[in-house]
DNA sequence: GCAAGGTC
């Protein structure tokens, strides 16, 4: 009787990490079926752990066939169904299915949160047949092996079903939201157009382009107000600086003058050095969205691109996990191994040392905790296919900040010279590293901004080269970019880590957004508009803090899915019908900022009856049906017209017909079919006018 | 296909 306990993690290197850590003699087999990787493990009884990767089941529409809208029935199925991008998730939900027809017990090993609740939960309902209720839960904070091997050792009882139901609700809502909402926009617009082009919002779409467009009015409606600053430009053995003057800004012209009459031929004198020193400790180690802020901001990566690369730096075994919210590296990554792995570069060999030399390896750590995961550290491990430039970078980055955590801070001195120009009180700031610290392992990542200022006794006389004032303008606050958008989301606590990225990119492919000083679209403008002027409480701040707390009621035991889902489709009715009952103005209103295709893509050829005009892809304004006509139709010169297919998409292309030589259409089906169009009705192919490629 | 959330 070969009977075993399974194990469900959430993702492949957890499931290796607890074999390795549960197995007794830390030397688990590792298995491969239809490319579903899976351990055994050896402990009190025979351990089989097999990992999802991420979600295997998701929400759809209830029932097969057209999809209705609006739509408030679902239920859960297998991703695979649902998304075409997950087709290769059903051999993996075999696999699973077939290792949990022999298990005897089941231990639901997923991250200890709602998603990773939820993941385990279908997987043990659905792949494994009905063992939800007879699953033992693992619970562990870090994938530390004394931590799984505690985590194993007592083991809960039972899943979490709260967590389980907040995780489903979750789910379910947004799913609804989504749906509904990104539905009635993309339908208004295609019924007053005829073009077909997806609109979409959601819980966190909305808000993150919310934030952009009230950045965008504040910029529209700032005054700038003028002010001015005086400068004295100093001479000190042979080099100059510039003191500006204390009262900063200076509101008016006149006092500006005033200030630069009174001092006007005069020298300066030091009255008095206000000398600091600072001591700055390292910055903490790296989560992910740190990593997206800091590499946008030295390499202009996008959070996606970061997001990517670091993917890839840890599927290469260069760096830890990358999707963590931790700043903490705890003692078990082994520091010393990986600096010692690091040494064999000879970049990095010297500054290794430096720190190995040391007596005691403590990193510095920031407060953000995550449930699975410690900060992303370099394993020490080395490329073995030459990474690219993006790649190299990012690798660098890491390291560099790796080992500048474990330095001393870095002193600074800063001083602030008073001069006195007659009356007037001028400052001459300066700033000088004393001791390199930290900076020194964490160049050249580093931004020096040191103004080094020659030795200055009080008392001293110093010649005044020459005063002047700058005439300024208050600025408008900036636009957001990639980073302080991120950052934005961060701080508002929507979306996740995993997913900011990925949403804010949507937004850029929908047209919302456009440009790295990320401004508004009048699309984007425009949907925002028509969500605010016809389900205002829908979208509002209100409404997603007040689902979240009752998300969070739900996950702390208390019994409100049922009315928390009744309520969300009672206030998705009321939207949807709204929206419906004004889809014409909505329509109009969306029709109006949506792209037009560039001319450019819509010329065919030259007009083979006028043969001055040229055919181009047109709609018409009655019936809103597309067909190819004569530019000299408007001229009322000519009024050759063909049909096209009005399903599908259409575009020229550079080729002729074999047979006619008439230009081609390329049209292209909703699927993968599509064919070769030639529109001339007297071609001889005229039978066959689709042919495949 | 439209969401947001995991994951590769």
């Amino acid at each position: 009787m070969s009977s075993y306990c399974l194990v469900i993690t959430e993702k492949p290197d957890a499931a290796r990490r607890i074999a390795l850590a549960l197995d007794t003699k830390g030397k688990p087999e590792t298995h491969h079926e239809r490319h579903v990787p899976y351990w055994i493990a050896w402990r009190n009884k025979k351990l089989v752990i097999v990992p999802a990767i991420g979600h295997l089941y998701t929400v759809a529409k209830e029932h097969a066939g057209k999809d209705p809208y609006p739509i408030f029935t679902f239920r859960w199925v297998p991703r695979h169904i649902a998304e075409r991008k997950a087709k290769h998730l059903a051999r993996w939900i075999e696999v699973i299915a077939k290792l949990a027809t022999e298990a005897d017990m089941f231990v639901d090993a997923c991250d200890y949160d709602i998603e990773g609740s939820i993941v385990g939960y279908m997987i043990l309902k659905y792949a494994c047949r009905n063992k939800e209720n007879i699953a033992m839960r693992m619970k562990y904070s870090t994938l530390t092996n004394e931590e799984l091997e505690k985590a194993y050792s007592s083991l809960l009882p039972q899943l979490d079903f709260a967590m389980v139901e907040a995780g489903q609700t979750r789910h379910e809502i947004d799913w609804l939201y989504g749906i509904n909402l990104s539905r009635a926009l993309t339908i208004a617009a295609k019924k007053a157009s005829g073009r077909y082009a997806t609109l979409s919002t959601g819980r966190v779409q909305g808000p993150t382009l919310k934030f952009v467009a009230l950045r965008e009015k504040a910029i529209k409606s700032f005054v700038p107000t003028p002010y001015w600053l005086v400068k004295a430009q100093i001479e000190i053995t042979g080099s100059f600086f510039d003191a500006e003057y204390e009262k900063n800004p200076i509101k008016s012209r006149e006092e500006a003058d005033t200030v630069l009459s009174d001092c006007k031929g005069r020298d300066g004198k030091v009255e008095e050095i206000e000398s600091k020193r600072l001591h700055q400790k390292p910055p903490p180690p790296f989560d992910l969205g740190s990593l997206q802020s800091e590499a946008y901001k030295l390499f202009k990566y996008t959070p996606k691109q970061t997001a990517e690369i670091a993917q890839h730096l840890y599927l290469d075994a260069l760096i830890s996990y990358p999707r963590t919210s931790s700043q903490k590296l705890p003692k078990t990554i082994g520091y010393k191994q990986i600096l010692k792995k690091l040494c064999a570069l000879p970049k990095y060999n010297k500054k290794a040392l430096e720190l190995l030399a040391k007596s005691e390896l403590k990193p510095l750590e920031g407060v953000k905790q995550d449930p699975a995961h410690p900060a992303i550290y370099p394993t020490g491990h080395l490329p073995e296919k030459p990474l690219n430039t993006m790649e190299k970078n990012l690798w660098d980055l890491v390291i560099r900040r790796f080992m500048a955590v474990f330095a001393e801070p870095t002193t600074i001195e800063t001083s602030n010279v008073h001069i006195a120009i007659g009356k007037h009180i001028f400052h001459l700031k300066g700033s000088q590293v004393i001791k390199k610290g930290w900076l020194h392992f964490y160049e050249p990542h580093t931004r020096s901004t040191e103004t080094v200022l020659p030795p200055i006794k009080e008392g001293e006389i110093l010649k005044v080269e020459k005063l002047f004032k700058e005439d300024r303008f208050t600025n408008p606050p900036s636009r957001y970019n990639p980073r302080t958008l991120l950052k934005k989301m961060e701080e508002h606590e929507i979306g996740t880590k995993a997913t900011r990225a990925e949403i804010m990119h949507t937004l850029y492919k929908r047209k919302y957004l456009q440009g790295m000083e990320i401004a508004i679209t009048n699309l984007g403008f425009e949907v925002l508009d028509v969500l605010e002027k016809h389900c205002p409480k829908i979208i509002s701040v209100e409404s997603t803090r007040e689902l979240e707390e009752r998300i969070g009621n739900i996950q702390n035991g208390k019994k409100e899915r049922e009315k928390t889902l009744e309520e969300a489709i009672s206030m998705l009715q009321k939207a949807t019908s709204q929206l419906k009952a004004n889809e014409k103005t909505i329509g109009i209103q969306l029709s109006k900022v949506l792209e037009k295709p560039k001319l450019a893509e819509r010329i065919i050829g030259k007009c083979p009856s006028c043969k001055t005009g040229k055919l181009v892809i047109l709609r018409s304004r009655k019936t809103g049906k597309r067909f190819i006509g004569c530019t000299n139709y408007f001229k009322g010169l000519c009024k050759t017209s063909y049909p096209l297919p009005q399903q599908g998409s259409v575009k020229p292309l550079a080729t002729n017909c074999k047979l006619c030589g008439w230009p081609l259409i390329h049209v292209q089906m909703k699927g993968r079919y599509q064919w070769k169009l030639c529109f001339n009705p007297n071609c001889p192919r005229k039978k066959e006018k689709a042919k495949a490629f």
